[in-house]
DNA sequence: CGAAGATCCATACCAAAGTATGAGATCGTT
DNA sequence: AACGATCTCATACTTTGGTATGGATCTTCG
């Protein structure tokens, strides 16, 4: 939705045509209310004032149009995992599958079945795994590990 | 970190102040140049065309920094608790409480001086509670819970 | 009042989790 | 080739988790 949003709300060459348009538009009303009341010294700066304050908001306008939707898409997914976080965690390939099966509330038994290896391995990773995480049981790494977005 | 950044990013005063210097330093440029290059003439619709283009970009800038982290903070909070599944698990007010503690990573002795009670005591809260999610485990009652919503 | 549920606690026992230590195999890099 | 990191496994031991059973209050509700 947000994607034919983003793309769809305004074509590059309508957008173009639009700017000009308010553009002139501007200027014309300008020229008109200096004649209209006879201000003939509406000082330059003022006209950029105007200007400046009205482009303020087109600029505003066109942001919520095409970079809000946008930065929507970008941010619902943080609820995922952060690849970053991952490789700054310092965690192996192997630890990091444990630790997934964890959070998925397997126990080391069932890790080790799954995971094709024996018991003691399993241990052996989630040792070296807290001590990466800097806790002392399963249910902190996985807390933690959600925290820092190493897992979903 | 989403809503300090949105009101953190810009005060509304330093905002203004910023505003009116950007402006001014604008317009002293365009003075400048014209000077500069004895350029007597640069009619006013040059200056009000690259005014507009210049307090669009101000505009669209405003508006990645103030509604794109607006966004976010309306996104987020999706992933709150479900009141209807909490009821619906049966779940005692005590039973919640260990639950949460447990789902924080905390041990069934840090649960029980937290909640000022004895281990035993916490113990059976696991228990009937584990019973109640059908469960077997602190750490799949945890996954358990968080996907039916009943913790956040 | 009496039954039901919730909370609290205890003791005992078994299962699972976690630690410590050591070691063999593989792999990529210096 | 040597080194470091990873993965694997084992054995022994300690700690924590979980079950079973039972008992004591206390509140709520029919």
């Amino acid at each position: 939705m947000s994607r034919l949003a983003a793309s769809g709300a305004l074509g590059r060459w309508s957008t173009m045509v639009m700017y000009g348009l308010v553009l002139a538009a501007v200027v014309a009303t300008l020229k008109y209310v200096e004649y209209r009341f006879m201000v003939k010294s509406l000082s330059t700066e003022v006209y950029i004032g105007v200007v400046a304050a009205l482009f303020t908001g087109v600029g505003l306008w066109l942001g919520s149009k095409l970079i809000a939707d946008k930065k929507v898409v970008e941010v619902v997914p943080a609820t995922l995992v952060d690849e970053q976080a991952v490789r700054t965690s310092g965690l192996s390939a192997r630890e990091l599958e444990v630790l997934q099966l964890m959070a998925e509330g397997l126990s080391n038994q069932e890790i080790a079945d799954k995971l094709f290896v024996s018991l003691p391995t399993v241990k052996s990773h989630s040792s070296s795994l807290f001590t990466k995480l800097e806790v002392k049981r399963r249910t902190e790494a996985v807390h933690r590990a959600k925290s820092l977005r190493i897992i979903a």
